[in-house]
Order: C-alpha cells, then sequence, then structure tokens
RNA sequence: CGGGAUGUAGCGCAGUUGGUAGCGCACUACGUUCGGGACGUAGGGGUCGUCCGUUCGAGUCGGAUCAUCCCGACCA
C-alpha cells in the first residue's frame, strides 16, 4: 500500500514523522525547523486548548497580549535566565530592506539597522515583569493571574515536528503574589491542572513531581512537571510550572506596599504546555494503523461510511444517516458523514483509521434491510453490528470507553516499564531498553551530571503523586544515603 | 555547532563508463466496479535543492551553500 505508515517496530522517530505527516496532523515547513500545523492537525490543538482555557478561567485566570519582540536590554537583567536562553535567540537587528544595487532580488537596508536589537521571544517572564511593574503598587493589586496564547521561537540546533519546533505554540500563565506561600500553591495548582487535562483529556498517565536543580528552569527557584512515558519507553517533559521566587522581580523592580506599609518584592510563577502536547498524543497512543485519538480530543468522533451500489440504496443509506447524525449531534458528539462516492469503502476505513476516528460506522443495504449498523472502535480495531434504534444512546458510552481503555492501555503500559533499580550495573544494563527506573540519589548535581554522562539518564522528576518514593535508601551511583527514590529515564 | 546519510514529478524511488530523464502510487477523462486500501484504456505533470567550476556536453565529476533525517551537545 502506498499510504502505508512505517511501522514502529523498524524506526520509532521514522514512525512518529510519518504518522504526523500521513495522519494529516503537520508537515515541514519551508522555514528551517518550522511546521505547518494543517486544519486536521489545528482541529485537535484548537480543542485543548478550548478546554484548558476553561481551566484556567475556572481557577480565576484571565487572558492577556504581550508582545512579540523583547528588548535586548530585558531579557539580559535576569543572569540565569539569559543563560538559559542566549544560545537559540533569533533577533531582529533591521527594519527594512531594499532592492540589490546589483539587481539581485532584495538585501537588508544597512541604514535600517535598530539601535537595540529585539529578541524574538523564546519565553516572556522577561516583557512580561517588565509590564508587571507598571500594573502593582499596592498588595491590593495582588495577585496578578494572566495567561497567554502565543507562539515563541527558539532556534534549536535540531528540530522534530511538534516536539522541538524552531516556533511553536503554547500558552505561558505568568502570576504575580504578595507571598511566597501563595506563589508556591499557584504552581502546585497549575501543575495539577496540567496533570488532570492529561490524564481525563489525552488519556495520557504522567508522573508530576519537582525538577532536579539541573533541570530546573533558568531563572525558577523551583519547577514542577508532568512527565509522560512514550511507546518507546522514552521520558517526555509535557507541561511545566514554575515557582520564580523574587528573581524576576528584583530583576524588574517590581515592589509593592503591603499591609503593613512597607516595601516588599512580588512574587512569581510562571507555567506553560505547548504543542508538544500533540507529540505526545501521537507517541502515547498511535499504533501501526495509524493515530488512535482519545474521543475526548478527537475533532470527528464519529465518522459514517455508506455503502452502496446503487443511487436508490445511496439516498436512502445517507437519509439514515443523516438523521442519525443529528440525533448523535444533539447528544454532543461531532459526526462525520464521509459521502465521497469516489472512493471505495475500503480504502475510506483505512483512511480514517490512519486519522485516529474513535468510531466509525458502517451502513450498506444489508445494514438497512435488517436495521443494523456496523460499529468498529479504532482503539481495539473491535467491530460489531448493533441495531439502529439502540445505536444513539450507547455511543456515548462507547466513547467514555474508548476514552478509559485508551487511558488504561497506556497507564499499564507505563507499570510495566517503571521499575526500582537499586544496583548500578543492573540501572546500566536496563535504561537504554525503555524503562523509567525507580532509584536512591543523593541529591547532588555532581551524581546526577556523572549518571548522564554514563548513561544518557536523566532525572525526570522527584514524583509527588505516581508512586511512593519515600523510604530510606542508598544513592544508585554514589551509595550515599538519600530518604526518597526519583525517577531516571531517557528523554525526548 | 561536531560526526554520518540524503536531496530527481504531490509521495516513494531508479537512473550504468558523463550524451539532454524514467518507474510505482497519486492526479485528469471515460468505462466497469463498490461490505477492508478496485481494474482497464487514454492523458497531464520535472530548469534533477541552489550557486560556482571541469567539459563540446553534467542528474551523473569537483567545490561551496541551503535544507532534511539519524547520532551527540541544547531544549517545552
Amino acid at each position: 500500500m502506498a499510504d502505508q505508515i512505517t511501522k514502529r517496530s523498524e524506526n520509532y522517530s521514522q514512525w512518529y514523522n510519518d504518522l504526523i505527516v500521513k495522519a494529516d496532523l503537520a508537515e515541514q515547513s519551508a522555514v528551517r525547523g518550522c511546521m505547518v500545523i494543517k486544519p486536521y492537525g489545528y482541529a485537535i490543538w484548537e480543542k485543548m486548548q478550548r478546554i484548558l482555557d476553561d481551566m484556567f478561567k475556572a481557577s480565576g485566570h484571565q487572558n492577556a497580549y504581550f508582545p512579540l519582540f523583547i528588548p535586548k536590554s530585558f531579557f539580559s537583567r535576569e543572569a540565569e535566565h539569559v543563560a538559559g536562553f542566549a544560545k537559540e535567540c533569533a533577533v531582529v537587528t533591521h527594519h527594512r530592506l531594499m532592492n540589490d544595487p546589483d539587481g539581485k532580488g532584495v538585501v537588508v537596508d544597512p541604514s535600517a539597522k535598530l539601535e537595540e536589537e529585539l529578541i524574538v521571544r523564546p519565553t516572556s517572564e522577561t516583557i512580561i515583569w517588565n509590564t508587571y511593574k507598571n500594573w502593582i503598587k499596592s498588595w491590593r493589586d495582588l495577585p496578578i493571574l494572566c495567561n497567554q496564547w502565543a507562539n515563541v521561537v527558539r532556534w534549536e540546533m535540531r528540530t522534530r515536528l511538534f516536539l522541538r519546533t524552531a516556533e511553536f505554540l503554547w500558552q505561558e500563565g505568568h502570576t504575580a503574589h504578595a507571598t511566597a506561600q501563595e506563589a508556591q500553591e499557584e504552581t502546585e495548582r497549575m501543575v495539577n491542572i496540567y496533570a488532570d487535562f492529561a490524564r481525563n483529556f489525552l488519556a495520557i498517565p504522567v508522573i508530576v513531581g519537582h525538577k532536579s536543580p539541573n533541570e530546573r528552569f533558568a531563572g525558577a527557584l523551583d519547577t514542577m512537571t508532568i512527565e509522560a512515558m512514550m511507546q518507546d519507553g522514552k521520558a517526555l517533559q509535557a507541561g511545566t510550572s514554575h515557582f520564580l521566587g523574587q528573581n524576576f522581580a528584583k530583576s524588574f523592580d517590581v515592589q509593592f506596599t503591603n499591609r503593613e506599609g512597607k516595601q516588599e518584592y512580588v512574587w512569581a510563577t510562571s507555567w506553560g504546555v505547548s504543542t508538544r502536547l500533540m507529540g505526545a498524543l501521537v507517541m502515547a497512543h498511535g499504533d501501526d494503523n495509524g493515530l488512535v485519538l482519545p474521543p475526548a480530543l478527537a475533532p470527528i468522533q464519529v465518522v459514517m461510511v455508506p455503502i452502496y451500489k446503487t443511487a436508490e440504496e445511496h439516498e436512502a443509506i445517507l437519509d439514515k444517516m443523516y438523521s442519525l447524525k443529528k440525533e448523535l449531534e444533539a447528544k454532543g458528539h461531532s459526526v462525520k458523514i464521509d459521502d465521497r462516492d469516489t472512493l471505495r469503502p475500503g480504502f475510506k476505513f483505512a483512511e480514517w483509521e490512519l486519522k485516529g476516528v474513535p468510531v466509525r460506522l458502517a451502513m450498506g443495504p444489508r445494514d438497512l434491510a435488517g436495521g443494523t449498523v456496523e460499529v468498529h472502535r479504532r482503539d481495539t480495531m473491535e467491530k460489531v453490528t448493533m441495531a439502529i434504534d439502540s445505536l444513539v444512546d450507547s455511543i456515548g458510552k462507547l466513547l467514555d470507553d474508548i476514552q478509559k481503555t485508551i487511558y488504561q492501555k497506556a497507564f499499564d503500559f507505563r507499570a510495566a516499564n517503571v521499575e526500582k533499580c537499586d544496583d548500578w550495573e543492573e540501572f546500566k544494563a536496563k535504561i537504554g531498553t525503555g524503562k523509567f527506573l525507580l532509584c536512591h540519589w543523593d541529591g547532588t548535581a555532581e551524581t546526577e551530571q556523572k549518571i548522564k554522562d554514563e548513561t544518557k539518564a536523566t532525572i525526570r522528576c522527584i514524583p509527588v503523586d505516581s508512586f511512593v518514593c519515600e523510604e530510606e535508601g542508598r544513592d544508585i551511583y554514589s551509595g550515599k544515603p538519600s530518604r526518597c527514590r526519583v525517577v531516571f529515564a531517557i528523554a525526548y
């Protein structure tokens, strides 16, 4: 088959790229490291946006928008922050083009050089804190709970569709608080919102935890993360929430008068998830037949394929399908009738499977005569014939079941690939085989770095909710005492 | 940015010792088909990534450059 996707067993990376392109989600753009998100892919992103946005608003946040360009001077005020991003910034130096004096196309007009270069935002902490400075005078102005949906640019060395593109879409929340405790609570609140979203909508079991100091966001005092396991056993950081302390407030001189009338620096958080979540979806659930979308995110939850020979059959079946569609839509399901008359049913079946539509209904003359419909579920590829009368009521339950089954499958896969490990030789043997290893760690950056150098494994997080990790033990590498296990894995 | 590979039609590829580009799928038209990726017949589509060089002549040889993929370093 010409359109068949690469098999996962052959090359996981290639399979992933292939699946994204073939399933019509996205493709490489002509611009280095950038991607074109195609309508079908964007519809999924829009659904993610809508769900997350509701969650943010329900927890008291508001949307706002800040500029794309950041003056270089802003960017350099927080030393750690600039060190973390300096190597991957796109910089605007000029504001005008002119015709090439030699007559070949256009060139940058040297007389249009900017006095101060502008950085295309790799993240917006700096410009936002420069703005917040003017918004905050008193404790009464706090907290500020803003989120923005935006694009950011990071000039990565190596790119990968959805996982690491030069430009990507995300949301970034930036909050300002009167106390450290309040900011820390916000950090936890948001990481938990991400975890709920990943589990309940993406159907991906994630581990919530703290990053080790080495893996922290540049400029943060604490970084919390949701870590997911892909089907090759590698880890993917799917979302982060940072406690920024007073670092940015101090860099941008954001002070407020507290209830006692004293000047105090503001406490900050920032948190974000990106189009990387799309990559997580593909790699967590996809199979060799294509994408597998959780019903909660699928732009099309039910696709109907008519099967017919004659015009009369065609008309009768479509009549029935349109009335079914109406009933299903009344129940809140999104439905598509694939009425393309130039393609045969088998082709359509394969194509919708590739696109990951959770439920397919096929109806032909036999069904019409018997009052039945063929129901196919994408996750298990099971096919059953069902009475049309009971269909509308059972689809909701079926979609719920598919959502749960997809989650459970991913959960079981992870459970089968997470193990405790207390022996360094065993660690070295197992870490490359697609496992998350729960190991004791002495808490030092040196040990973490040595383990990384020897095995490429990093500490994905110090878990807070997924595994019971608090126990006495000895560091897997150094043998020094430890009170808690952490998650080691090879990451994307 | 270091190491390796690739770049020829929308996609996947072939192209011999240098001689002016081909196959499969897709596409267009017509017909037969239609319950798991149909078939026949007839068509359309490429300045061979880009630039420079060698040569009477370059898809083919040399150099540069750009892009993509894989492995590192970096990262949501």
